[in-house]
DNA sequence: GTCTATATATCGATAGAC
DNA sequence: GTCTATCGATATATAGAC
């Protein structure tokens, strides 16, 4: 009876293709061993998702709308000021992306498995989470509590800071998550402080470049 | 006479792979369509690659190798200021990564490939480049030309920066790589002056954490 | 060096019994 | 809902003629 029907069948499917498609990458996965780690053959897999490609989106859905909903949580008990409210958000993000769960982030690094309508909705998914960042740099610039960057620009580096943070950090290493944050934090905290001034921009001589392999 | 023979066949190969690789990621590239895409049959290319792991080894051996010879050479003819020699190496990642070459970077993304020793090797060869740009930041905080900060931690933010951009950049987009790369350098250059003072360290409340989806 | 033909394995997806 | 068995396609890699 306690057995283990508290956890939907759909719940742990997703949660196994999740690892492998994490693990593996998309293409790499098999549906074979998806089912195996859910419990079930590769035809019951069938009987609960039409196709691999359904089931990559329903995953990485899932994932995007738990990573929002954590995003709405924390800024909903953080605190007035814009500073501390971008701080928060980024520490959220980094604690995010280094859970030890397998495959915190894998959003980008498997969207080539999504082609077509598929891809456009997880690609609006997307788009609507990083819209909560970037409203966080253009009110705290409208507020005048930042300095003026391009938002899109500096929206897309924080986060793709937090995507590579997936990548590198290890529960076991020099650092905590809190600690890898506090050094973000810190560091676009103060190239967004408004009380100091730009540097001057630097040199754009154009680098050299070598020819590229063939 | 003067007709092709003067591209190696190894370099259209290994070309070829990089589409493809960059493209469809390594195990849906497929070593027919590759070989094709080369000009030649699957069994020629096999007479001058021994397996497929070892063809992507070679792809990003040769990019990394490119990308590290860039680097030198730009660095060579840099000015002498630690914040002058930052800015010019950012500068050249970020032209490196939004050339409209395909995959000007999938060091990282087809690193999943790659097994054992080939793995190592070059992961090797990826730390060797990671190292140059930090030995910029150690450099510079020697100096008194920096601000103290984490070297690798923010090394790695930056070179994630880098690799990031190589995703959104479009080149009929709303900004040049130059300006992508003047708003990451201004962005990176104030927050590590070290006449500037950090801002205060945010709030480490933990996050509220929403129960993940199974 | 390049080809045709093929060995062998695994893939996603389905049919149909229970 | 879950299974066994299988279809048809495609994959990497190789054998052997030229």
């Amino acid at each position: 009876m306690l057995v283990d029907h508290r956890v939907p069948r759909a719940d742990l499917i997703r949660a196994a293709a999740l690892r492998h498609f994490a693990e593996h990458g998309y293409d790499a996965a098999s549906m074979r061993q998806i089912a195996a780690d859910a419990g079930i053959t590769i035809a019951t897999l069938y009987f609960h998702c039409s196709t691999k490609e359904q089931l990559l989106f329903d995953v990485l859905e899932a994932q995007m709308h738990d990573l929002a909903a954590g995003f709405d949580a924390t800024l909903a008990e953080a605190p007035a000021s814009w500073a501390a409210r971008l701080a928060a958000a980024i520490r959220f993000h980094i604690q995010y992306v280094t859970r030890d769960e397998a495959g915190a982030n894998i959003s980008t690094s498997e969207l080539r498995g999504l082609g077509g309508e598929l891809r456009e909705r997880h690609l609006a998914t997307r788009d609507a989470y990083e819209r909560k960042f970037r409203q966080l740099l253009s009110g705290g610039i409208a507020a005048g509590e930042f300095a003026p960057v391009d938002v899109a620009v500096i929206t897309a580096g924080i986060l793709g800071i937090g995507l590579t943070v997936g990548r590198w950090f290890r529960p076991n290493g020099r650092l905590t998550p809190d600690e890898v944050a506090d050094e973000y934090i810190r560091f676009a905290l103060k190239a967004l402080d408004p009380r100091l001034p730009a540097p001057p921009v630097a040199d754009r001589a154009r680098p050299k470049q070598v020819a590229r392999r063939r």
